[in-house]
DNA sequence: CCAAAGTATCCGGATATCCAAATGTTAGTG
DNA sequence: CACTAACATTTGGATATCCGGATACTTTGG
């Protein structure tokens, strides 16, 4: 009967386990950012490399890294006016190997599901 | 210089590799069928039972039934007039529980993440 | 064969997502 | 103190996605 049954209750605006998965699997549901996301595996390079590297224009591309970061795959560091991003996480690489091996072996069933978008 | 430098690339419709990927991670970006998934992981079940477990209407489960099967999730058996429905490669167990950790550790800062949808 | 259960597909409509372009903000530079 | 470079944020428009409801398909039972 109490309202307030658990203290992490109090915020009912913070998705429940799966809803948080769901939108942590969503940021790397989008291309260009699982292409910035495989870029800053390995180094750590600035917003401006980023852009060269995917062919998007530079406000899309920040907001990309921020929303990287807001999820937790890579990590922001200033040095005066640069940004650096870098992946730290060492799970990082094992989800986007794992996932690669998975996709890897429904190619084929993968490329037929129409009912994601052909966009790609 | 040749036009046709690998065999692979006479299919200009296959999406290549990341694109593929995000397609895959996109299959789990969607709430209800990451709850799909995770109903299907112990146990097989029919789209009855799924749409009992989750509440939507049965038009809706099937489809996302199909897609997460399309993407190699789950497999679908069928018997008579019922399709059981279940996870078979215990690659997607591993795939499931190594993002849970990621999104549990990053929870508080995937919640504030904006860039995202606050949908859920 | 006809009816019903279980499942799959099709349909607009509401919302979310992505994009380029423009604008803000912050930190170096002359 | 302008001025520029690097990065972040906002805006509006096009597209994708999700949904319920209606409909078609398939198999079992009478």
């Amino acid at each position: 009967m109490a309202s307030l049954p658990e203290p992490a209750a109090l915020l009912p605006v913070e998705p429940s386990g799966v809803e948080m998965v769901a939108k942590f699997f969503r940021a790397l549901s989008d291309p260009a950012r699982l292409r910035l996301l495989e870029f800053l595996l390995s180094d750590e390079h600035t917003v401006t490399e980023c852009v060269a590297h995917i062919g998007l224009t530079q406000g899309r591309v920040s907001t990309h890294l921020g929303c990287l970061s807001d999820c937790g795959y890579v990590q922001a560091r200033r040095q005066g006016r640069f940004a650096y991003y870098q992946v730290s996480d060492p799970r990082v690489a094992e989800l986007v190997l794992l996932a690669r091996s998975l996709a890897a072996d429904n190619a084929t069933a993968l490329a037929a599901c129409m009912r994601i978008s052909d966009t790609a």
